[in-house]
DNA sequence: CTGAAAGCGCTAACAA
DNA sequence: TTGTTAGCGCTTTCAG
């Protein structure tokens, strides 16, 4: 932000020049100081810092991104910040950023498979050193549109094999290992609320492989009648799923929320149906959102790995960044690790 | 970001020097095409167009950041993402900025008031036009802290009467509204989730103090058994706060939570301890969190105008933008309308 | 209607 | 160790 001085009457803010000019030296004396260059005299360095503190300077970080190239500031393009999710990823990024000195410009796009491919031209973000993209309308046939000339991160599972470089979790084998944990304790019924019917890639789909490779693995059969579809993933979904498979009599001993918040509300629909969670029923679900330590019961889930991958995100954004110019490395695609968070809601 | 273009061999992007080369015109030609100038010939219009299209010209942001003195770009600063009040301030604030051509870089300060106070004297955040800042940490005293020179508004109930402008929601009226609606429902023994003892100013102490001026209207009287005090607001802390209520067996037919995420925690604990909401008790919020259109039963609570906060935030901020160098209007305060939305927990 | 040229504030090569 | 100077890419007087 530009500087001014003085309550009321603003002034124009110091520039190097200034500063040069205040402390009788040269412009580039000035801009070794400010850049902690090695060899400046102790005498002329505290006589330039003096001039700076006396004008208060601080360096015009336009001025500094238009000549350096780079802004040290990134972008992050998730669906929404109201959705739990994208807002504890978001600030997940945010701190890995600041860690690396980096600030985080963020946009929303609605999920909406248009603007999302409009945001990846427009203009709006150019000065951003690169982007970071959760996409949530584009499927894999919009892939090239990835192929943008900035560096980018792509995240998620709406897409793979893209033409950038990808972090994601281990989601077949986080959704298996959770329905692993269930069935180890003795659980044979698994309901799923939040199923995509015909999806083949995406979180969904990809959840459901592993739920349905660790049926397999244990030799317990497959029944549709335990899987309740969603169109979205909100709380709401979650709690229509779970009435429409109480009111249609199925029989189940644990239910398994393709995320947290269609678990939480599944479970609504369970304790309001006088069902004891664990005693009757286990409930395990998928993100480890902040909000499922406090529920009641806490809720068993699968942690993702968020921190690692706002972390790794922004640290393989980085590398691309610093990678401008020279032949490119092809894009990889990077696996966080998972864990299961046992609680309460699984016994 | 900066544009290169053809798969794996990086180019550099074009300028408006090359356009021009191109369409054979001068700089200032291509100029006035990019910038909708209206005294272009027709002609000449379409020979830089081409030219453009054809080198796929996209102008570069920093150059003209630092020859405009405006980036285009807004600050937000916010304790964190993770929490759902915050979330949904940003994604209000991003959408309202959108409308306004900004873009929205977010900080996030983790309500610690010594970072706050770093934030604002920050260089990081100076490629921004301008700074919305919910401080959480500070407080009254910090205020000549807010004495920064670059446009600012401030959000929230920390602090008042501070030198800048402020945009904050009726929470006296409000928490009044709130419970004046509870009391014309037949309540008369309201507890309170949420209040902070000895704070005369923040979001807590406004709050019960219009939960204090109804009571009062109405002719009830104030029980300091009905209060209950918590640290944070988070929904564990509602779900503590009711449960040592229960404990310690205070009657009442109706909850106010100060915030719906405490209300949220303690409706919890009353059903857990078997109280039929509506029937047995009444329960309120105030935030209306999205949420709270989704919990069982559906929660009503107060809607404090956040949309109308964000896009008047962001409305005063760009005015004191534009205001640059002008005489300063003196700071205003902008009290944004309330309203309470009626669900199924009051009946 | 279009061109020439100055300069936003800074960095970095090159000189001294 | 410090000074001089040429741009980064753009907007914007001022001429023509």
């Amino acid at each position: 932000m530009e500087i001014a001085k003085d309550v009321g009457r603003r002034t124009a803010p110091a520039t190097l020049q200034d500063v040069a000019a205040r402390a009788g030296v040269s412009i580039k004396t000035v801009s070794n100081v400010v850049n902690d260059y090695t060899h400046v005299r102790a005498t002329t360095r505290a006589k330039v810092q003096a001039a700076i503190d006396e004008l208060k300077y601080q360096p015009n970080m336009t001025a500094r991104s238009l000549r350096s190239g780079r802004t040290g500031v990134i972008s992050l393009a998730v669906p929404e910040l109201s959705l739990s999710y994208f807002a504890e990823l978001a600030d997940g990024v945010i701190r890995a950023a600041e860690r690396h000195g980096l600030v985080v410009l963020i946009e929303q796009t609605g999920g909406d498979r248009d603007r999302e491919i409009e945001l990846l031209t427009s203009t709006r973000l150019h000065l951003s050193d690169g982007l970071i993209f959760s996409p949530l309308g584009m499927d894999s046939d919009d892939a090239h549109h990835l192929d943008v000339p900035y560096p980018m991160v792509l995240l998620g599972e709406r897409i793979f094999g893209g033409p950038v470089d990808h972090v994601t979790m281990r989601n077949v084998e986080a959704a298996r290992a959770a329905t692993e944990f269930l069935i180890s304790r003795g659980r044979k019924r698994i309901a799923v609320i939040g199923a995509h019917e015909g999806e083949v890639v995406g979180s969904a789909a990809l959840r459901l492989q592993g739920y349905r490779e660790a049926l397999a693995a244990a030799g317990l059969p497959f029944d549709e009648a335990l899987i309740g579809p969603t169109g979205l993933w909100h709380r709401h979904d979650g709690l229509v799923a779970m009435k429409a498979m109480l009111d249609r009599g199925v029989e189940f001993d644990a239910v398994f929320g393709l995320n947290d918040t269609l678990a939480l509300g599944a479970m609504r629909v369970l304790q309001e149906a006088r069902y004891k969670i664990p005693d009757d029923v286990f409930v395990m679900g998928f993100d480890d959102l902040d909000e499922t330590q406090y529920s009641l019961p806490a809720l068993t889930t699968v942690d993702p790995g968020r921190a690692e991958i706002a972390e790794m995100a922004v640290k393989v954004l980085l590398d691309r960044i610093g990678a401008r110019g020279s032949r490119s490395q092809p894009p990889l695609q990077h696996l966080t690790e998972f864990a299961i968070r046992e609680r309460e809601s699984t016994g």
